[in-house]
DNA sequence: ATCAGGATTGGTAACGTTACCAATCTCAAG
DNA sequence: CTTGAGATTGGTAACGTTACCAATCCTGAT
């Protein structure tokens, strides 16, 4: 099927022709018009204007040393806004510096991460820019992306030395169960991701470095690391809220965990249920976060940013072949913020 | 600069010297192994595997009636979780189609969307799906695409007839607008977005229908069209509710105005101001609604299914030569949920 | 008027791929 | 042992573009 599809895309042959001009002066006039006299120039621009002719982009790149100008930028989860944010920074300096970015969601699936990087390449991405899921690593390889410069962002992949930025997950999770320890909570609970998953176990870290510093013992009961959806996250906190000794405070280490917890406050309180209104520190904002029924202390941090810093490293590089090929490391502050 | 920037990508001759055949031979492997000798597909193979070849996609794209597989994605604003779920929704059809999607953020800037168009094109992209801006249509045009399929989402384009997604912003906003003249009330504000902008012309038509189907007169004084973000929203919300004969009830048109008139709403709560605490009727959900401080009924809709009707729509007039040309419009029913 | 030097223009080849055709090989039937 | 049909393989050309080189044009100095 599909012989003819309408007019072909037309090329710059046609455009020459109907300017009376050869081929080699079109490019030339397209390319910026250095040694091409003003009023050839005119003439092809009129042409090009006339018939609606736009440069054939793919066969551009078909010459050797041309960039294709793409660059490939794989996420984990659209949906949550926080990667729409990071997206969006990554376009803007992209679109700053004129490129294109092809997109594609992984929804933490390991093959769909390879699947889509070996696509990146084949369509010869001038640079990739991965959240990677938390599997195997060797796709990722120097000597499997070739020339292919990789930045990576939120987490990194064991093993691998490259361009990586980061939140202060750390950081901003000691400050935050600090502050709540500062309140005179002792008996704080912890809601995340397992270890395995990169900021599950950094903001583990500082969770557990500003209780340990205080001497509040951590008791695992009311810590709960393997919640990845809304769902799962309130059932974690009603387990919790349930128990006798249940916590007075949650540290919950991520948007999910949070919205799911406050879920299950909101339905506790609307039902009258005995037992602590938890305060909550939250790691990701949210909005309206000051309209909620518990103090939320937000944990927050700017992922557009993140995306912005993410293009950057990998422009620097691009553009500049002298760089310092040792893997660099951009850590982004967090605030932390009362209500 | 960037004379030699390491190895240059692997080509089909070098896998096929490697694999002792023709490149013709590897080509053909590559393309399913029709007529090929199953030995030959696996020395084939294995030299791929070693060598880590990927195939130049653009290259192949080069040929004339090849696709080159890619979508182009122009959207409003990638940090609203709305548009992020929009893409996510486009990109899941894509994939199942065995295509990538370009991805550009237009920021509603005509011009942008304009040049993020014509780059399409030059890349070569099959279709277009794109969440228009108001300004010209001229660039949108068929004789400017050329044969390349376009749809739009959530708004229409005046005087372009194509294939078009879109929510019942009307009958939305009258069921909304009626569950508040239900609950007895007669004084409803309305937040919204002026009607040059699609959506926002509808949504008040659903507004101004109920009105006065209810013989319920509408008071301009209460009626704020022109905030596109959630800063001008609160303070449009409170002008408002500043008034003596304040709302008793506001139909917020989009989620940018719910947040901020909630904000407005919770910051009179904590002050302890006088006045009504007016119930709200959203278009758009957003997360917790429930444990808003006033009752918020929603008009809820899925995004994602919005992105994954357009990219159906798409994807069937680039599979089905023989679909009937005339435009064809989906509109997706939204759900009231009263809290 | 002549000529060097630069500006301008055009022709050719090549980028990596695959459609098309021609060449070779296999094997069963005569 | 020949024949021919079908399977398999490879060579060539072309897709749209631009780097490179050669050809031509123009300018101003001699």
């Amino acid at each position: 099927m599909s012989t003819t599809r309408g007019a072909r895309q037309l090329t710059i042959k046609e455009v020459a022709s109907h300017a009376g001009v050869s081929p080699m002066t079109v490019s030339r006039t397209l390319a910026g018009g250095r040694n091409v006299r003003p009023d050839l120039q005119e003439r092809v621009m009129a042409a090009v204007r006339e018939l609606g002719y736009y440069r054939n982009e793919n066969a551009r790149s078909l010459r050797p040393g041309q960039p294709s100008g793409l660059v490939g930028v794989a996420i984990t989860n659209l949906a949550n806004p926080y990667y729409g944010n990071f997206a969006l920074g990554v376009e803007e300096v992209a679109a700053e510096h004129g490129r294109r970015i092809l997109l594609g969601n992984t929804g933490e699936d390991d093959a769909r991460e390879r699947q889509l990087v070996s696509d990146f390449i084949g369509r010869q991405v001038d640079g990739l820019i991965l959240v990677p899921t938390s599997g195997d690593a060797a796709h990722l390889r120097p000597e499997r992306l070739g020339d292919v410069p990789l930045v990576l962002a939120s987490r990194r992949v064991p093993g691998l030395d490259v361009d990586t930025v980061l939140l202060d997950d750390v950081g901003g999770s000691y400050r935050g169960t600090i502050s709540l320890l500062d309140a005179g909570h002792t008996r704080i609970g912890f809601l995340g991701n397992r270890s395995s998953v990169f900021t599950g176990e950094r903001r583990y870290r500082g969770y557990e470095q500003a209780m340990t510093e205080r001497g509040v013992p951590i008791d695992p009961t009311i810590v709960a690391r393997d919640q990845q959806d809304v769902e799962a996250a309130s059932r974690a906190a009603r387990a919790m809220l349930d128990r006798e000794d249940a916590p007075t405070a949650i540290f919950s280490a991520n948007n999910r965990n949070t919205i799911g917890a406050l879920r299950e406050i909101g339905r506790r309180i609307r039902d009258g249920l005995p037992g602590p209104r938890p305060a909550i520190v939250s790691f990701d904002d949210f909005e309206l976060s000051e309209l909620m029924p518990v103090p939320v202390t937000v944990i927050d941090h700017d992922a557009r940013l993140l995306g912005r810093e993410a293009a950057i490293l990998l422009f620097s590089r691009l553009d500049d072949d002298s760089l310092d090929p040792a893997a660099r490391t951009v850590e982004l502050p967090v605030t932390v913020e009362h209500p």
